[in-house]
DNA sequence: GCTGCGATTGTCT
DNA sequence: GACAATCGCAGCG
């Protein structure tokens, strides 16, 4: 397992490349992960951990690799992966990805043939990721993180995307590629 | 191709 | 009661 101690805006960078894959009944699925954005503690009002530990964020406060799954705009399930340093609620969130294996799996469970994991919601969906994998463990079980070799593509780094505070914060790390071309 | 807006529900104040 | 780390579709150019 990689090392998923530290801050979340310089683990979050190292995340681009990995992949994540899940196993259920349907079938295995993964992605190469190439676009996160890091979400900190105390320190960061954009993060749900901002306000204090609550039933919905205690994961966030949990030991790092795990998942902290949510539901966005009461009907999407975005995942991140929990990377705090001992005492700091802290996570990544997966925005998006390149399907690397189960594409077939993927277009049926997000019902088209094209945006299969361009955004946080899809690419749980694409995943089959939900609330019920709230907390789970990235080491074991049917969701793993896998080391991946490095993209060897530039990272750019920009504002994150979707919120209304600490908008400033350049905690959006994309692999180069994905800019450039943006779709097909 | 790009822009704008409605959908839908758990969580927190 | 208000808001939210989004998505997909309609409409226009």
């Amino acid at each position: 397992m990689i090392d998923l101690i530290g801050p979340p805006h310089e683990i979050a960078p190292l995340l681009l490349g990995c992949r994540l894959r899940t196993e259920f009944e349907e079938g295995a699925t993964e992605v190469v992960i190439t676009e996160v954005e890091a979400y900190s503690g105390g320190d960061d009002p954009a993060s749900h951990a901002f306000n204090g530990r609550t039933a919905r964020n205690s994961h966030m406060f949990g030991p790092a690799g795990h998942l902290y799954v949510y539901r966005s705009y009461g009907m999407h399930w975005c995942s991140n992966i929990v990377v705090n340093p001992p005492g700091q609620p802290s996570a990544v969130l997966i925005r998006g990805g390149e399907v690397s294996e189960g594409t077939e799996i993927i277009k049926q469970r997000r019902g088209r043939s094209d945006q299969l994991t361009d955004g946080p919601g899809k690419l749980s969906q694409a995943l089959g990721i939900t609330g019920d994998h709230d907390g789970a463990g990235l080491d074991s079980g049917p969701i793993r993180l896998i080391e991946g070799k490095p993209l060897g593509r530039p990272v750019l780094t920009t504002p994150r995307v979707g919120i209304s505070k600490a908008v400033d914060y350049p905690w959006r790390f994309v692999a180069a590629a994905e800019i450039a071309t943006g779709n097909t």
